[in-house]
DNA sequence: ATACGCCTTAGAGTGGACTTTAAGGCAAGT
DNA sequence: ACTTGCCTTAAAGTCCACTCTAAGGCGTAT
């Protein structure tokens, strides 16, 4: 697969791959014989994964000391454990602190469909609403 | 209650503060004889408001356009109501993907406990634990 | 009265993560 | 043979959201 089909299906724009893949965030991706990539099912699930840690919050830097660890094999896989762990729990944190948000915005718009405009100012002054 | 009380409370820097109110994040502050600002209740309340919607990954702009929006009165209740829903919509699509993210973090860390090194390749290697 | 500390602002600077640009290689179509 | 088009890279540029710096006002302590 080639990379505009690749970003296609990632939903990722051709120069964010090349990016990715320049700054370690995939491993290097296979090429044909005139040097273009040629993405196996391998570079495609690093892709995928990548896409989906990036999305989950995790930062260029750990994501690429992750995929370099990797890269080294074996004796590396405590440490790459933990990096994993330790974005488990910051994801964990984000999720928690998202669904409290979640909960008060949507108790927000139920007190802005019952009580419409004249009741704006008092709703924003309730100490707990806000 | 000055700056340094309300950033030390909130978690955020005082910087952050004074740039929330000149980008409109926040209504304007109340102010003191001297000029200095010395916030209200509302002011905490809006402050713990925006940084919660930041943190829900609610861009600047948006969170600007609400609060200059309620700062225009009650005939802008529609617009701010709309706004509000498409924010919830937002963080819920952020919520789930984030879960599934969790979940299949949880699977591929699970795998680490069981396998260790030794089959570390041929799990990253699974199509769908990747 | 002068030094110190806390506050103010405007505006410049920073960091992270892309995104665009410029220059160029290879190859199929006319 | 040459144009068109897809690919390549390095490097410069952009965007967002802060964060820092410089210059200065006011007030209490020495």
């Amino acid at each position: 697969m080639n990379i505009k089909e690749v970003a296609k299906k990632y939903e990722l724009s051709e120069a964010t791959i090349r990016y990715y893949e320049k700054v370690g965030l995939i491993p290097p991706v296979h090429r044909n014989s005139v040097g273009y990539r040629d993405f196996t099912q391998e570079d495609e699930n690093w892709i995928n994964f990548s896409k989906c840690m990036r999305n989950a919050g995790m930062s260029v830097e750990s994501l690429s000391e992750y995929i370099s660890l990797f890269g080294q094999g074996d004796s590396t896989v405590g440490r790459r454990k933990e990096i994993l762990e330790e974005q488990q729990a910051a994801i964990k944190a984000k999720l928690d602190d998202m669904q409290s948000t979640y909960d008060r915005l949507s108790m927000k718009i139920n007190t802005y469909d019952e009580h419409l405009a004249k009741f704006e100012k008092e709703l924003e002054n309730q100490k707990e609403n806000v």
